[in-house]
DNA sequence: GTACTTAGTGTAACTATTACACTATATTTC
DNA sequence: GAAATATAGTGTAATAGTTACACTAAGTAC
C-alpha cells in the first residue's frame, strides 16, 4: 500500500538470472558445551583479514552438492574433529556486506555437547578451543550476533525440550543440573523448588547409583529418559 | 564418529573458492491471513516446469545487494502488491536438488495479515490468491514443507506472542478471537475458560464499542495493546 | 410477544509455582 | 572417635493458572 510498483517482466527476469548465481553459502556452527561451572562454546581463531586473530565460530563454505546440514557436519569434522553432532538450524544471516570475499550468506546451526565426551584437538588448523561465553568480547564477522541468537533459542527451550540432556554426562546429580540451568539461564533457582520441578518431569529418571570419591555426602545420580524425549519431539 | 577424514588444505581451498560462488539465494514468504472461519495463505500459481500450475509461495531470487528481509519485502510487493509487512524468518531450505535452475537455497519468512486490510490483485503476474490451507494438497518445490514449518512456529507462538493481533481487525469480539484460535491451532476451546484466559491477558483491552448490524445481541469489541506487545518482544 | 441467535457469566477441583530453613550423611581433621 | 566441613535432601502454606461444566442476558426477526 503506497510504495510504487516495480514488476519485472518474465523475459528480462530470465536474462538476469545468471547474475544471481554468484553467491556463496556458508555455515557457522555454535557448539555449546558445559564445563562446570561455565557455559562454553567452541571458538576458532579467525585467519581471514580483517578479522585475523579474533574468535570465530566453526564455519566454512558449503560445497555445491551438499545439504546445509551435511555441510555443517563436514565442517565440524574438518575444523574441530567432531562428528555426529545433533544440529539444529538457528537462522540465516544475509547482510550483503557481512563477508569480505563477496556475497556470502551464512546459515547458522547450534549443537549441544558434553565437553567431557567431545575433546577437541587444539592443534588443528584454526586452534579450536572451548571458550567461556562470558570471556568473549568480540568475534569475527557477525558471529557474536549469531552466538547470541543461538543462545536465545537454547534458553527458550532449556526446560521444555530438555536441552540439558545433551550438555550433561549420562549420569548427573540434581545439583549439577541446577548449576547448569543457572549458568545457561543466568539466574538463580531455589533448591527445593528446582528439585520438585525436575523430579516431576517425566524426562528425569532416578538411578540407584550415587557419586563416588566425593568428600561429602554423595548425591544420587539421575539420567534422562532419552527415548521419551525423542518421541515427544514432534511439534 | 566414524566418518573418514577429509581436510582441505588452505591453498587448494583458495583455488576452489570461486566454484563456490555459484549459488543463488531465494526467498519464499508464507503470508497467513484469517478469513473467518478459515486460515489462509497467499498462494501463487507456479509457472516454472515441472511445477507449472501448482500452488507456490510468494518467492523469487534475492538480488546481489539486498538483505534477505529487503528482498522479501520487494518480492511481496512485486508479486502480490503487499508492502510493509512484519516478517519473521522461519529457516533456510537448502537441499541441493530443490530447484530446477541450479543450486538455489531459499530462506523462508512468514507474515501475518488481516485479509480485510490486505487485498490482493488476482490479475497480477502469478495470480496471487488467498487459499485455505486445508485446500492445499500439493505445492511447487518444497513449499509444502516450508508452509508447515511456518505453521508450527505460528502455532507455538500464538498465545505467547499474541500472534492473533496481526490476523484480526483492529477491533474484534472475543468469539472472533476464539474462532481464530481454533482455526490456527486446530482445536476447540471452552468458551468460559477461553474468555477468562484472554481477559486476564495484559494484551487484550476492552473498548466501549459493540458490534453493529448483527441480528443478535451485539458483542463487546476488544483491541490489542500493541505498545505493550512491542515492548515485550525482547527475548 | 415469541422465536431465534449469539453474548456473557461462576464455581469447584486440580495442577503448577513460589517463598522459605532445617536435618542427614558422607569425608576430613585432630 | 568426636568435631568440623561440605553438600544432599526434605515439607508446607499461599498463590496463580487450568480444566470441566450449564444456564441466563440481550439483541433482532417475524
Amino acid at each position: 500500500m503506497g510504495t510504487p510498483h516495480r514488476i519485472r517482466s518474465i523475459s528480462s527476469h530470465k536474462e538476469k538470472i545468471k547474475d544471481l548465481f554468484q553467491a556463496a553459502i556458508s555455515i557457522d556452527c555454535v557448539v555449546f558445551g558445559y564445563d562446570n561451572p561455565s557455559l562454553k562454546i567452541l571458538a576458532l581463531q579467525s585467519e581471514l583479514e580483517p578479522f585475523a586473530g579474533m574468535y570465530s565460530l566453526v564455519g566454512d563454505l558449503v560445497l555445491p552438492d551438499e545439504t546445509l546440514e551435511d555441510a555443517a557436519q563436514r565442517i565440524l569434522f574438518e575444523r574441530a574433529g567432531l562428528s555426529n553432532l545433533k544440529l539444529e538450524q538457528v537462522k540465516t544471516f544475509g547482510k550483503p556486506d557481512r563477508h569480505p570475499l563477496g556475497r556470502v550468506i551464512s546459515t547458522a546451526f547450534f549443537a549441544l555437547v558434553n565437553s567431557d565426551d567431545y575433546k577437541v584437538d587444539a592443534e588443528m588448523g584454526l586452534h579450536p578451543k572451548w571458550t567461556r561465553i562470558t570471556d568473549i568480547n568480540e568475534m569475527a564477522f557477525d558471529h557474536k550476533e549469531i552466538l547470541f541468537e543461538s543462545l536465545k533459542i537454547v534458553r527458550r527451550r532449556f526446560f521444555s525440550d530438555a536441552i540439558y540432556a545433551d550438555l550433561l554426562p549420562k549420569l548427573f546429580t540434581l545439583s549439577e543440573l541446577q548449576y547448569l540451568a543457572e549458568a545457561v539461564l543466568n539466574k538463580k533457582f531455589d533448591k527445593r523448588n528446582f528439585r520438585k520441578k525436575m523430579l516431576n518431569s517425566e524426562y528425569i529418571v532416578e538411578t540407584d547409583e550415587r557419586q563416588i570419591n566425593v568428600s561429602h555426602r554423595p548425591a544420587r545420580l539421575y539420567k534422562v529418559n532419552r527415548e521419551l524425549l525423542e518421541n515427544n519431539k514432534q511439534d
